[in-house]
DNA sequence: CGACTTTGACCCGCGC
DNA sequence: GCGCGGGTCAAAGTCG
C-alpha cells in the first residue's frame, strides 16, 4: 500500500496543482519527480498529507491511530477547510472521492464518530480502489490487445512484403532470362556440359528459387526435409531462407557445416562446370549480398534478437580496430553471419554487416533484421545478378522515389554487393528533420562516382523493411527512410510521432526491447518511457550471450 | 562440463 | 608465381 500511497499523493497533487496549504509534502514529492506516472487513484493517503511524518496512514487498517484522531481534533481550521475543499474538488473531478464522508467529517470532532466515519471512508476507499483496479485491468487488457494487433499486423505485412518481393523477382528473372536466352543460345553450342544440365538450367517452369539451386549438384545433397517444408508453407521469410540454405546444402562437401568447404565446393564445382557462369554468379551474389548498418553505439555489438557465436577476429587493413566474425547459433547450420567492426575514423560508430538468410524460425525481434537482410539481398540480386557485365540494371528496380537520393552512392570499394545504412547522425535530428541518413548501395565493379541513379529507384519496400527493423530492432532510423516507407503506411502523422519517440529512446539505449517499449509507450501515448527501459534492456541483453561476454 | 571466446594457422581470391 | 588481405577453422583457454 505504500506504493499506492505514493501514487495517490502524486495523483492528488496533480489534481490540485494550487493546493499548497494542505499537501505540502505531496507537492514536494511531485516536484521531486514531476514525470512520475500519475496513477488515477488517490484515496488511501489523501488525508495523511498534512502530517506525513513517517507514521503513515495504512488503509489496511479500519481504525486510525489515536494520534491521527487527535490530530483531526486539534487540526487547524485552515487545514480542515483546505482538506474539505480538496475533497469537494476531487468529487468535481469525477472521482467521487470522500464526498460522503466530507460532511460528517466536518460536522464532528468526536473520536468515536470520527472512527466510524473513517471506517466508512476506508471501506469506500477500498471499494473505489477495487473499481479502479478493475478499470486498470481492463485497460491493461486493451493495451495487450493493441500490442498483439500491432505484432500481428507487422507479421502479416512482413509476410506479404516478402511474397510480393518474390513475385517481383520471379517476374524480373523471367524477363531477363528471356532477354538473355537469345544472347546465350550461340554460346550453348560451345558448352560441353551434359544436355540434362542445360535443360534444367533453362527450364521455364522452374521458379526463381529452383533456378538458383545448383542444377549441377548431386541430387541427394539437396535436403528437402519435412520441417523445412513446413517452414516453406508457413513463412515466406523462411521460404527465402530455405532457398538460400538449400542451395548451400547442394554445395556441401566433406565438412557438413563448414562454410569454407561450401565455398570450396562451389569453386570446384564452378571449375568443373564452367558452362553456367550466370547461375554460379547468381549463387555467389546471393550468398554474398550484404546489409551493413552503421550506428553509434558504445556497446560491442548491437542487439538484433539473434544469438551469435564469435568464430574469429582479424585485424583489417587500414583499421586499428579488429573485425569480429559472428555466426548465428539459433539453429545448427544457420548460414547467417555478421561482422562487427568499429569505424576507423570515428570509433563510436559500430559497423555491423549481415550476410545470409536464416534457415530457422525467428523471434519477432530477429525477424525484423532477417527481413531486412533478405530484402536487401533480394533487391541487390534483382538489380545485379542478371546484368551481363555485373553492373546493376536500373530497369530491374521498381519505380520508387527515395528521398535521400542525393546521399545514396554506389561504391566499388565493397567486394560484395552491399547495402549500407548509415544511422550515425544526430538522433535528435530524427525528430522531424530530413536527410541525415546516408544510404549506400554498393556493387562490385562499379565506379564510385556513378551515383544514385539506381539508388533513387531503390525499392521503397526495402525502406519498409528498414522501417520495421528500426522500429523493432532498436536501430536508429532517419526520417528519410521512414518517409519513403510511409508511402505505404496509413496514419502517417501518428507513425511519425511514434518513430520520433521511439528513435529518441533508441538513441539513448540501442537495445531492441527498450525501443519496443518506447514504441509501445508512444503508441499508448501517455506513459513515460523511463519506466520500462531499464528493466527491458537488461532482459534483452540476456538473450545475446555473445554480446554479454565481450 | 558444456558453451563460448581467443588466437594462430590455414585457405582462397585477387592483383602485380 | 608470389605476396597480401579477407575469411574461416580449430585447439587452447576461459567462464559460469
Amino acid at each position: 500500500m505504500d506504493k499506492g500511497c505514493g501514487l495517490a499523493l502524486h495523483s492528488l497533487s496533480n489534481l490540485f496543482p494550487d493546493n499548497t496549504s494542505s499537501s505540502s509534502n505531496s507537492s514536494t514529492r511531485l516536484n521531486q519527480n514531476p514525470n512520475m506516472f500519475h496513477f488515477p487513484v488517490s484515496l488511501p493517503c489523501s488525508r495523511d498529507d498534512p502530517h506525513d511524518s513517517g507514521t503513515g496512514t495504512s488503509s489496511d487498517e479500519n481504525r486510525l491511530p489515536v494520534d491521527e484522531l487527535d490530530f483531526f481534533s486539534a487540526a487547524t481550521v485552515n487545514v480542515k477547510e483546505s482538506f474539505h475543499a480538496d475533497c469537494a474538488r476531487l468529487d468535481v473531478n469525477g472521482l467521487n472521492l470522500l464526498t460522503a464522508n466530507a460532511g460528517s467529517d466536518q460536522s464532528t470532532v468526536d473520536d468515536g464518530v470520527s472512527s466510524d466515519v473513517d471506517d466508512k471512508r476506508v471501506k469506500n476507499e477500498v471499494a473505489q480502489l477495487q473499481v479502479e483496479l478493475k478499470r486498470m485491468n481492463a485497460e491493461n487488457q486493451k493495451l495487450k490487445d493493441m500490442v498483439n494487433d500491432v505484432s500481428n499486423n507487422y507479421s502479416a505485412l512482413q509476410m506479404h512484403l516478402v511474397t510480393l518481393m518474390q513475385q517481383h523477382q520471379r517476374h524480373e528473372i523471367n524477363e531477363v532470362k528471356e532477354q538473355e536466352a537469345s544472347l546465350i543460345v550461340p554460346r550453348q553450342f560451345m558448352d560441353l556440359r551434359p544436355s540434362g544440365i542445360a535443360e534444367t538450367d533453362h527450364e521455364p517452369s522452374h521458379s526463381s528459387s529452383e533456378e538458383r539451386t545448383p542444377s549441377g549438384s548431386p541430387p541427394n545433397n539437396v535436403q528437402v526435409t519435412s520441417p523445412k517444408d513446413c517452414l516453406k508453407t508457413k513463412n515466406p521469410v523462411s521460404q527465402l531462407d530455405q532457398e538460400s540454405s538449400s542451395f548451400r546444402d547442394g554445395k556441401r562437401t566433406g565438412r557438413e557445416e563448414s562454410p569454407e568447404s561450401e565455398n570450396l565446393g562451389r569453386n570446384k564445382l564452378q571449375k568443373m562446370n564452367p558452362s553456367k557462369p550466370i547461375d554460379q554468379a547468381t549463387e555467389a551474389t546471393m550468398r554474398k549480398a550484404r546489409v551493413s548498418v552503421r550506428a553509434r553505439s558504445e556497446a560491442p555489438m548491437i542487439s538484433d534478437g539473434c544469438q551469435w557465436r564469435k568464430y574469429g577476429q582479424k585485424m583489417a587493413k587500414g583499421n586499428p580496430c579488429p573485425r569480429a566474425y559472428y555466426r548465428c547459433t539459433m539453429a545448427v547450420g544457420c548460414p547467417v553471419r555478421k561482422q562487427v567492426q568499429r569505424c576507423a575514423e570515428d570509433r563510436t560508430i559500430l559497423i555491423t554487416t549481415y550476410e545470409g538468410n536464416h534457415n530457422h524460425p525467428l523471434p519477432p525481434a530477429a525477424m525484423a533484421m532477417a527481413s531486412t537482410t533478405a530484402s536487401a539481398a533480394t533487391m541487390l540480386l534483382s538489380g545485379s545478378m542478371h546484368s551481363g557485365d555485373g553492373m546493376m540494371n536500373p530497369n530491374l528496380f521498381p519505380r520508387a522515389t527515395f528521398p535521400c537520393s542525393s546521399m545514396a552512392t554506389i561504391s566499388a570499394s565493397a567486394p560484395f554487393p552491399t547495402v549500407t545504412l548509415d544511422l550515425t547522425h544526430s538522433p535528435n535530428a530524427l525528430q522531424f528533420q530530413r536527410p541525415n541518413t546516408q544510404f549506400h548501395v554498393s556493387f562490385p565493379g562499379q565506379p564510385q562516382n556513378s551515383t544514385s541513379t539506381s539508388a533513387t529507384q531503390f525499392p521503397q519496400v526495402f525502406g519498409q523493411a528498414l522501417y520495421n527493423q528500426s522500429k523493432f530492432s532498436g536501430l536508429q532510423l532517419s526520417q528519410d527512410i521512414v518517409s519513403s516507407s510511409q508511402l505505404q503506411q496509413p496514419q502517417q502523422s501518428t507513425l511519425a510521432d511514434t518513430i520520433s519517440a521511439a528513435t529518441a529512446a533508441i538513441a539513448n539505449d540501442p537495445s531492441f526491447t527498450a525501443a519496443l517499449a518506447a514504441a509501445i509507450t508512444s503508441i499508448i501515448g501517455g506513459a513515460h518511457p523511463n519506466s520500462s527501459s531499464n528493466t527491458s534492456n537488461n532482459n534483452n541483453n540476456n538473450g545475446n550471450t555473445a554480446n554479454s561476454r565481450q
